[in-house]
This record gives structure tokens, C-alpha cells and sequence, in this order.
DNA sequence: CCTAACCTTTACGTCAACGGCAAGGTTTGG
DNA sequence: CCAAACCTTGCCGTTGACGTAAAGGTTAGG
């Protein structure tokens, strides 16, 4: 769209790759791609003539944070689309207020793009904290498992087997 | 089945919970409950003379367990499963060894189930270093957009938009 | 003993997140 | 210019994780 401007200071010489490219550069599927292009994740940076989806690199750290999201934090697809929110109409803004707009208008968006980060990464956290209460579950479990195996290596009885501390 | 051994030490009062009840108290539906069941993550302590399910604290424990690790991990059943192995199958083992084996089955015992709950919190502290790692990621955009906030707040020109740093 | 409120199994329905065709258009090396 | 290798949009199929309704048995209180 406005990527021909007229003398383009630094046309970046980012290559525009199709979706099976992008495929296997993310371990996504070209379907999965798709999809989320109709859920509304993202969109790509442009067309061919012949209407070949074309991505560039922002693209490609996009899906990769997708592919994040997904499988190592477990989100669903729709958790995600919230935390992406509409990150894609916002760049689009940026982009113009950055190129023409007064200081005060650009410094708005900084602020608002760098709040959106933030929540992203309180929601990061958030899962971390809960992860973590998980782990303390299962390391107060393995100290009362240790704490029998003493028992029994120390050859005394075994005890009345009091069960179930550990709440919480 | 070896509950109503003569004269038990210590009968613990532990009422026994009807599916409902134990929906309401871990937060699960009867159908997910009975489906997890059906999945094999667990079994109720035992059955009424009419076939009603019927469970103990232990079964409430693995429970809130399991939806810690779908709601909060993000785990799904069968890597849940996973997690979980024979672990009920283990404790009967565990159960009859404990009352009348002999001390090396049942340290080794022990020493089984200790291993198994560290595989759990390797599992989980593995999820919790690529959050770790996503964090990260978005701090280095926050201060990428931090940069360029202080850039325009000194009043200074757009910086020819050096893009996309960051990078792992 | 009766009934309301549970429970059982069985089975079909649903929603998310894709997989996998089919029918046709696009690109590109030779 | 032509074929192989992509791509497009449909659209139906599938799997996981349940929801929901049906047809009937069970339990607890009055």
C-alpha cells in the first residue's frame, strides 16, 4: 500500500516469502496460517498479482509469537486474538501518524503500544505465578514422599501414615 | 477394597463425595469428571451398592491437580495422562507393599514415586522457562518502543526506523 | 413406601483447530 | 509457450473435550 512511496530512503531488501516458505520457517502448516488469517490473527503484508499470499519478516516474528503463545504457553486461539487485540489496525496507524503526524499524536501510541506490551507480559506472568504455585504442589508432595523413604531406610515402623497435608 | 481391614488403626473420617459434590468443589463439571474417567486419569475410590461413583480426598487432590495442569499449564488430557501414568495403579502397588512387603520393595517404591514427581516439575519448569523466554522477548520490544518514545519526547527526528532486533 | 433429587450408561450434538480434498488460477524454469 | 509446482477459495472430515438429552436405576427424607 504505502510501501512505494517515491525514493524510499531504505527499500528494506526483505525478500516477501509465500505461505509455504513462512511454513516451514515457523512450523506452522500453510492451513493453520490460513486460519488464523480468518480468525483475524494476522494478515499478510501483501498480495501478488495473482493473489498469492505474501509475508514479510514482521509477519514471520508474528506468527512465530503465535506459535509461542500456542504451544509453549497453552493459549487458545481466542486468548490469543485478545492478547494481539488489534496490534495489526494499530501498526497501520503508527505507521502513518510516525511518518506525518506531530509529536504529541506519536508519543500517545508509543505509550499505548508500550501499555498493550506490558499486559501482554502481566498475562506471561500471571501463568508463570500459577506454574509456579504448581511446582511447590508437587515439591511439598515429594518431600513428604522423601520424608517416608527416610523413614524406611532408617528401618522404623511404618507410621500411621497421616495423609493429605500440602493444601493450597 | 483393602479399606475394611479389622480393626483399622485409624478409619480417617473421610466422608466419601458424590460426583456433584465433587464437581462443585473442584470446579469441574460431572461430565468432564466422568470423562476424565473414561480417559483413564483416574478412577473413583470405589462405587455405592447402586453404582454411584464415590470419591475420597485423594481423588479430590488428583482432580484439582489435573485442572490445575488443563486451566493453569495448559496441558492437554493426554499429556496429562502422561504426567499421571499408572500413578493409580502405583499407589495400590504402593499400598499393599506399604502394609506387608519388606523394607528394599518398599524403598525402591518410594524411590519410583519420587522420581516421577521430579519428571513432573521438570515437565513444568521446562513450560515455565519458554514463558520465561517469551517474557523476555516482550521486554525487548517494550524497550525498543521505550527507545523510541524517549526519542520523540526529546523532540528529535523519526531515526531512520531501524527495524526488527531481538531476535531468539 | 413414595417421591424428589440424584445417579447410571448410551448416544448424539457442538465448538475449536485444524487436515485434506477438489476445481481451478499463477509462477517460473526450460 | 508449456508443464511442474505453487497457490487460491470452497467445503467436508476429524479429533479433542466436552454439553445435553434420553431412558432408566438409586437414595434420602417425610
Amino acid at each position: 500500500m504505502s510501501r512505494l512511496s517515491p525514493a524510499d530512503p531504505a527499500p528494506p531488501p526483505t525478500r516477501l516469502l509465500r505461505i509455504q516458505e513462512v511454513a516451514a520457517e515457523t512450523g506452522l502448516t500453510p492451513r493453520s496460517i490460513r486460519y488464523y488469517e480468518e480468525l483475524g490473527l494476522l494478515a499478510p503484508a501483501a498480495r501478488s498479482e495473482g493473489a498469492y499470499r505474501l509475508y514479510d519478516t514482521e509477519d514471520l516474528e508474528r506468527l512465530r509469537f503465535i506459535r509461542g503463545l500456542r504451544d509453549d504457553a497453552g493459549f487458545s486461539l481466542a486468548e490469543i486474538r485478545r492478547l494481539l487485540e488489534d496490534e495489526q489496525a494499530r501498526a497501520r496507524i503508527r505507521a502513518r501518524f510516525q511518518a506525518s503526524h506531530d509529536q504529541a499524536e506519536r508519543r500517545e501510541i508509543l505509550v499505548d503500544a508500550i501499555a498493550r506490551v506490558d499486559r501482554q507480559i502481566e498475562t506471561l506472568r500471571t501463568k508463570i505465578d500459577r506454574l509456579e504455585t504448581m511446582i511447590l504442589d508437587a515439591r511439598a508432595r515429594r518431600d513428604h514422599l522423601a520424608g517416608h523413604l527416610e523413614e524406611v531406610e532408617s528401618g522404623r515402623e511404618p507410621s500411621p501414615h497421616e495423609h493429605g497435608q500440602a493444601r493450597r
